[in-house]
DNA sequence: AAATCGACCTGATATAGGTCAACTCAGGGT
DNA sequence: ACCCTGAGTTGACCTATATCAGGTCGATTT
């Protein structure tokens, strides 16, 4: 099955590509302005369709060096440091559409590992690449920026989530970004699947797995979720994104 | 006074421009190998080098639609933005030879506010014409790249300190970084001078004033520094590195 | 089906750091 | 010289969250 698949692929048009990819309205392929679609071969190209990727598997690791962005087809991604004393501090979630691996960028080589939390495909795109298509499509280039900077603007949400609010808050504030990244999907805002643990959502909101679970329990005691183990029903986002505006965090 | 130092600028080579900087070594002038100095007049063209900022003044405002980038000449700034809540969070701080402003790329506006904390001077690298000299002379473009995923970095650094680690330990660490960074500038990694308030501080790194005080005070109890106001003088860097690679926090 | 294991939940207790209040000190204005 | 004012420090107290210690449940192995 596999080698026919690559059969496939291989040659001529990939039947795969950018151009059928469900996800191409979000990913790299909304850098092309509507004039510039026939371009959409040309990135079609540098894209590489990887093999789906098993719960833990690695797409890349701290420390390698820096070959290429990648952007979620399915499934999702964690990225994650070991800091100064050891310990695994998670940076980020990736879902379908959304691209990781910028970070290697400053010095050639990765500073996060990134590894599946789930039954996940990516696809890689070579980074030069993507540079020399950049130059000749401004379109290209500028998206690429912006990319970067969503990274950064994402980076400095997440600083005034754990410098400022408290843990109910920043549980909240992870729900209704992950309901928002659903939206985009096409998905339902209000019926989630978490495709990571406990643990891995306590230690990148900067709390423990006890007080995520303490929350997840109050808020379904407060109607405001429905929790069943990794699903979660949100039945009242206003109250969620009202713990957010004020500080009034009580019942 | 103003005019006459605007005449001398008009017309040729800028007296005043990168290449007296004596920030030259760290600023945007290192993105050109040793083979293209001579392109640093290129350079020099586009840097505007601005009047000096008063303590409190703005370089630029949360949503100012984004024309530039900003380096530090001498005095230093300040960045934050307010959260859904109506909260300031600082995000940042700049030392001289730094270079600020990125967020705005993702949006064409700024999300931060820069302000400056002290009598500052900064040089305006307007965006559009540093990405034109990109595009000529790629050192300047992949040095362009790597400014921005050093802030990246930056801002993950930032992330693992809030989310892990005891109010002890984030002071070291940010007493450390501007002792880090003020030995680039050539100055004394010992004694330093803080330019922002313990306000400023315990915003940026997730606590309050009273525990920017006593943590303070502990450290200097400890000997591990010598506190006179805003002016610090480092007595034992070890101790400080010492409480971030370990948790050992106990005297 | 018994045993093991890991993820998650919950309760009791401890504590780091937040909150509140008082005080000092250094400018700046009049 | 006097009063303000705002920044910083310190102490007393309190609370949100960490820590510790069992539990339950479901999946996997034997």
């Amino acid at each position: 099955m596999d080698t026919i698949v690559k059969t496939i692929h291989v040659g001529f048009a990939k039947p795969f590509g950018c151009h059928s990819c469900r996800m191409k309205k979000l990913c790299i392929p909304l850098a092309l302005g509507s004039d510039e679609l026939d371009k959409l071969d040309q990135l079609n190209a540098l894209v590489q369709r990887k093999n789906p990727l098993q719960p833990r598997d690695g797409v890349f690791f701290s420390g390698d060096p820096f070959t290429s962005i990648y952007a979620v087809r399915s499934g999702s991604i964690k990225s994650f440091c070991i800091d100064t004393d050891g310990r695994e501090q998670v940076t980020g979630f990736y879902l379908p559409g959304e691209i990781f691996g910028w970070d290697g960028l400053a010095n050639d080589h990765y500073q996060n590992t990134a590894i599946a939390l789930e039954t996940t495909s990516v696809c890689e795109i070579p980074y030069d690449q993507l540079d020399k298509l950049g130059s000749a499509i401004p379109s290209i280039k500028k998206y690429v920026m912006k990319l970067i900077s969503h990274e950064l603007n994402a980076d400095q949400r997440l600083i005034a989530l754990l410098a400022g609010k408290s843990a109910h808050q920043k549980l909240a504030s992870l729900l209704l970004s992950i309901s928002d990244r659903l939206v985009v999907q096409g998905l339902s805002p209000r019926r989630l699947w978490l495709p990571m643990s406990r643990g891995e959502i306590s230690n990148y909101l900067g709390m423990t797995v006890e007080t995520v679970s303490r929350a997840l329990s109050y808020f379904q005691r407060n109607n405001y979720l429905h929790v069943n183990k990794k699903d979660i029903e949100i039945l009242d986002k206003q109250a969620l994104r009202s713990l957010l505006i004020s500080s009034d965090d009580t019942e």
